[in-house]
DNA sequence: ACCCGTGCTGAACATCTGTTTAGTCTATTG
DNA sequence: CAATAGACTAAACAGATGTTCAGCACGGGT
């Protein structure tokens, strides 16, 4: 009996892949050692370099596998784009993720880890989701559902990283407010205050009490 | 002549506290190995477990270091408090950090890998801020000049993640608006859209049109 | 003058790392 | 059946890493 179960049928190479997705997500690439991955996928060290070439090759692998699910997810924002700029409200990457990965899922940690460390493959994800905020809040805009704003540019990525902020402060919000906003009771209760503010602002200014500077 | 210049009669300790800070916050405290910092700060690899006893000494050492460093930021947020509240606007962690850091100062990176890690210094850290954001929130919102909100809780560590998304994503933000958001400039025209959002909304809805779910 | 503690170093050590090598097992093909 | 190919492994190897050790320089106290 491996180490691994209810890997089903899977062959060896997924094994191996997939035991390095959650580890890498976990506690980073360079901490995790050849040695471990083949462990927590019942190998021998010798077989994962056999299958990947090196540890970069690994990594690599791994990196375009979290790659696809993301632009899979990517995708289909993009298909119901506009479904979004017409239909009742904003769908937030966080709500993707939280609707598109089960619970326990290593891909939020690994897009943490994307987007935190200075990695390429993180800022190219980044711009595009960029991209497409922009895309959507230019429809919105044009529909009258969302305000133009007097730095669009600005906006779109204000509202983009409040987003991801869920996903990369995951762990820290769940235990200020005691639910995790990742699972689908603390996604609804935590979109509900969202639109809120996104609605109805949070802060009251007296008119012509603007800021003076 | 040593690799380190302008570190002017620091002490060699100190002076291994800071490279150790800065290549920390770089790159990892795993990547970086002991041999670099000695390098970095002018030594042999031996005077650094000499004076810190391990490379898990010097770690602790750093963290406490850069702690005190934040506690600081957040003490002088505490004495404003009260300011704050009867005050113009709202002052964020980020608008504190482009302030108190000079241009440069790898204290913004430390932070991102102590929240990016599972760290229990980062997940203290986290915790003191949102006790904050909620008291300052709430004296707010009895003064009237921020609405409560339906789930305070959430709401608070709503304006706090959004905040602390500008940190953790600065240099994705960066490449995507073109202007590094932690300098004077940056966090002045991030700091008027975020102003913008949170007093007048950032979308719209037809009056009776609630999400109806 | 002597000693002693402190800052500091070069070299060596033990361990852990990714990787290689030689070889076993198993299934498929001729 | 023989042979070939690929999945897989145990053992070893070279390099890097954290750490230790023995000793040097030097300043202050007796």
């Amino acid at each position: 009996m491996s180490s691994v179960a209810g890997e089903g049928d899977l062959t060896a190479k997924a094994i191996i892949r997939n035991a390095a997705l959650r580890l890498f997500a976990e506690r980073g690439p360079d901490a995790v050692t050849v040695r471990e991955i083949a462990t927590a996928a019942g190998v021998s060290p010798a077989l994962v370099v056999h299958h990947f070439g090196s540890k970069d090759g690994l990594r690599a692998a791994v990196d375009e596998y979290a790659g696809q699910a993301f632009d899979s997810l990517f995708a289909m924002d993009e298909r119901d784009l506009a479904e979004a700029v017409t239909g009742d409200s904003w769908m937030s990457v966080a709500e993707m993720f939280a609707h598109a990965f089960p619970h326990g899922s290593p891909l939020p940690a690994y897009l943490r880890r994307l987007l935190l460390v200075n990695d390429p493959a993180g800022a190219a994800l980044f711009g595009r989701w960029y991209a497409l905020t922009r895309r959507l809040l230019d429809s919105m805009a044009e529909v009258g559902v969302a305000r133009p704003g007097a730095d669009p540019a600005v906006r779109a990525a204000f509202l983009l990283v409040n987003d991801l902020a869920l996903i990369l402060l995951r762990n820290p919000i769940a235990a200020a407010i005691g639910v995790d906003p990742l699972t689908p009771e603390g996604i609804t209760r935590w979109a509900k205050e969202v639109a809120a503010v996104y609605t109805q602002g949070a802060f009251v200014i007296a008119p012509g009490e603007e800021k003076p500077s």
